[in-house]
DNA sequence: GACCCGATCAACCTTTCGGTTGATGCCGCT
DNA sequence: AGCGGCATCAACCGAAAGGTTGATCGGGTC
């Protein structure tokens, strides 16, 4: 995608001394997922915790943006997938934008690559999964008000391996080939799409198989989609 | 996977006179999803209607089984996604196979056809989304309950689109090799891996294009993914 | 300026895939 | 018994894709 990766550089002093530190008090949370179930059973978890207030909860990304904006928020749990418009990781980039931002809590059902680099690009303090025991939700919660990273276990394993393996990382326009590719396209309807000679779209699809150690279109699909490399 | 598809062969006057038909009494229901969130945010919106009582509530697809064939459950509520070994559809079929079994309302994120359809064909009463509103949700609880098909919005749609393109019906065989293409192999190693010919694997490719009128195995992958008839 | 990398293209060759025709056996339905 | 759908296989041919070599050009970096 973007190719300033910039991972970590948000100052490590930079602890919760916001607008509204939470020490002290409870810890004020957002919630923002499309799905009312979703909603109600982080309430009806998070709210046994007597050190928790939940605030609100927003059934879109930019509703999460314009609650985070005012003060009284200490951590947003953020799903990335929305029906609407904007997506998690946007709204986690516009909320984390700001000076005293509360933190960001990713909270999804998926744990492929590109949506946990995009949503720690994005800002987030956190990445979490939906099939999470209530201890461990509030346990990432409470580390996240701290101002500390917190990551699931598949998660953190997933950047480990994500880190020793540098090999998947597709060019801008390798990704463009690859994407038409994976939307049934052939050599001379990409090269008409994006007005190369199909050699170039040969040239491309070469790289792209050294890059993921394949043989064939499909399987390169198969890895690119697998890795999280190109969407669906 | 199996070779016996069985499809609907539930006698349509199988109406609610099971062991315990809950007129007069409450609905009793049973919550079957591995993921705690959801498990609390369905028993918080649905102990708030007076007329549902959540009589258990399970993480995997065995023990909604096991929970199920005891007497005094009229309803299950049934997720399809499990992170352990047994699926919803299994669990769904085994559960509709006994004589006055309850209900099974699959509860879902995702509406493929692939999904609908196994899920339909394993006797579920009815297929609602996660993104439901919680009076929906209740209602479709009512009208399965009273025996009534309930069936969200969408997912009646995409069965109406489904019934009025009869052209996406791959037979079993099809499908399986086509779930191959989309892993990234090759003829020749589909071949070995169904201990087929090649020949036999090109004349299933041949007909999946046909039917699903398009010309390559990736436009094919394409095309299928996004009906839904393979997954990922 | 030298250098590397990404993007672009050409020519050539080998392998795989797509498309056709035709054939056999099995199963379910009429 | 006959029909049709499904699954299996063979042989053939043209087209598409895979693989190699080599080349040019522009934008960064050291």
């Amino acid at each position: 995608m973007t190719d300033t990766p910039q991972t970590g550089d948000r100052a490590p002093e930079d602890d919760a001394s916001g607008h509204d530190a939470p020490e002290g008090g409870r810890i004020r949370l957002l919630l923002a997922d499309d799905h009312p179930v979703v909603r109600a059973g982080l309430r009806a978890v998070l709210e046994t915790e007597p050190d928790f207030e939940v605030v609100a909860d927003v059934a879109t990304a930019e509703e999460s943006v314009v609650l985070a904006a005012r003060p009284g928020v200490d951590v947003v749990l953020m799903d990335l997938q929305f029906g609407g418009e904007m997506r998690g990781p946007q709204a986690t980039a516009e909320i984390t934008a700001r000076d005293g931002a509360p933190r960001v809590l990713v909270l999804t059902t998926y744990d492929t690559d590109a949506d946990i680099l995009a949503a720690i690009e994005a800002g987030a303090t956190g990445y979490l999964l939906k099939d999470a025991p209530p201890e461990e939700l509030a346990a990432a919660v409470r580390t996240a008000a701290a101002g500390k990273s917190a990551l699931a276990p598949a998660v953190a394993l997933r950047l480990m391996d994500r880190m020793r393996t540098p090999a998947a990382a597709l060019s801008r326009r390798e990704t463009e080939v690859l994407q038409l590719v994976a939307d049934g396209l052939s050599n001379a309807q990409i090269s008409k799409r994006l007005f190369l000679s199909q050699a170039t779209v040969k040239s491309h699809l070469v790289h792209i198989y050294t890059k993921l150690e394949v043989d064939s279109r499909t399987s390169a699909v198969a890895a690119a989609t697998a890795q999280g490399l190109i969407r669906r």
